[in-house]
DNA sequence: ACGGTCTAAAGTGTATACAGTTGCGCATAC
DNA sequence: GTATGCGCAACTGTATACACTTTAGACCGT
């Protein structure tokens, strides 16, 4: 063996395994897996790449993998029993994902958002999103307040049991909820595209915008949306999106700093 | 040489070079060309791979490659006297974008959105752009505002010589510079993404809604902005923006009805 | 002892080789 | 003459091989 390659599966892998979960099921599961999706029974052509890919984003957004970390081509071949063609397919969609960051002839890391984008990313989702909530107001039905009202529940019960990584996928889930109800696919790829980028700004900032603020900040969305107040829907959320955003700035914390000292 | 690879540079193509062309150059460089960016002197590492990508990009944009066409990657290997890995690479990204779709074992092809897709990319630029001028409006220096009017002019230029290719593009480049007067690079490169969708859509339901007309709404946009009347700023965005869709569907044209056949 | 340079190992970028699948054409049977 | 089945050619998907870049460790010079 010339290489690293020998190992017969897996040695030291940090748990890139693929759960199935709550049947949720939306932040991870979104920015890339739209390219090669389709086709159930034959081929699976992108099946490989996108278990990869999917693998790797879970482990971003929960926080096994660190912003910064690198992520070599080989080790994640032997990981997965695959060669690094496949890895690489991979690579470049979590890069376009904007998860991870490609330098060139250095390998792939973990991508550790500015400040400066945190805040661009979520100037646009306050535009999109305030406009979305009051659109939806026009067109919601009765059903789909019920809907959200039951994913309230859930978010409530996520974050009594102090469930981390399930709260903050579902209070997630819940823009993307909202968007899917405007029966936009392209809205909601979109949307899901900046939350991705979201969970790994909030997890590099460690929010201290607790998540039980959150999800009551969602209760108000809700109520608005209810009373079909397009006005008031659009500024909660806009609000919402605020204070998230303003939580993050207040600490430039730890893992920014590391990255200042690499410079 | 077992396959088809042989001819010693190029052989029949379709005119996929990479011009200069006027210093604009904002749609047709903007979807992809973020992943792998950077260096300059040394590696070039997605050189190649960005090649390829910007090439096909304008070829499409331009509509010298029409929706539906496939393409095989052994033929663009050759015409770029690259190996199939690159294109690959540069498949994927374009695929990424929805400029082509991939269909698993069977091969690449110019996508071909659908009218409900356009629907779609429409609602959600209606959406970004209103938000868009009317936060612009706020905060519009002087000298934008001669930045725009400069662009208004070179539109008008672009019509008045017929100048089909010139004209479309300013037209969306107009949108973008919108965007980055908000010093916000995510919502520009967001823009950029979904108008080069919006260029394909428009080439495949041949807009009727002439550049004349587009061109004028430009200019009453900018007047708004120019009065940092936000509200109308915003208000005129959306009817322009409608105006652009309302053009398209009107049409559900040949292109389409030879989609239809092939089902 | 500290700093610089050289060398070797590891890793990325690209080309090639191979295997599996799809699609098309031809031949044969009805 | 038409329809159906078989076989071959082309092409995609994946693995492997090779070249070049980066990087880290050792050795030498000051």
């Amino acid at each position: 063996m010339a290489r690293s390659r020998a190992q017969p599966k897996a040695i030291e892998r940090p748990d890139l395994s693929v759960k199935p979960r709550v049947p949720s099921a939306t932040v991870a599961a979104t920015p890339s897996q739209r390219a090669t999706a389709g086709r159930v029974g034959g081929a699976a052509v992108g099946g490989s790449t996108q278990r990869i890919v999917t693998s790797i984003t879970e482990a971003i957004v929960e926080r096994r993998l660190m912003p910064g970390t690198k992520l070599a081509e080989q080790q994640i071949a032997d990981l997965f029993t695959v060669s690094r063609t496949v890895v690489r397919q991979a690579l470049n969609q979590l890069s376009r994902d904007r998860l991870i960051t490609l330098s060139p002839a250095r390998g792939a890391f973990v991508a550790e958002p500015s400040i400066e984008e945190a805040r661009q990313v979520f100037e646009v989702r306050k535009m999109i999103e305030s406009s979305m909530v009051h659109q939806l107001c026009a067109v919601v039905t009765p059903q789909q307040v019920v809907q959200l009202r039951q994913h309230l529940s859930h978010e409530h019960e996520a974050v009594m049991r102090v469930d981390v990584a399930g709260r903050t996928r579902l209070l997630a889930d819940f823009h993307v909820t909202l968007a899917r109800m405007l029966d936009n696919e392209v809205l909601a790829q979109l949307l899901a595209d900046l939350l991705a980028r979201c969970s790994l700004i909030a997890l590099m900032y460690q929010s201290s915008h607790s998540a039980v603020h959150s999800a009551a900040e969602h209760v108000a969305i809700v109520e608005a949306i209810e009373r079909q107040d397009g006005r008031a829907a659009a500024r909660l959320m806009e609000k919402h999106l605020g204070n998230v955003e303003c939580s993050l700035q207040m600490q430039p914390r730890a893992s920014d700093l590391a990255a200042a000292l690499r410079m």
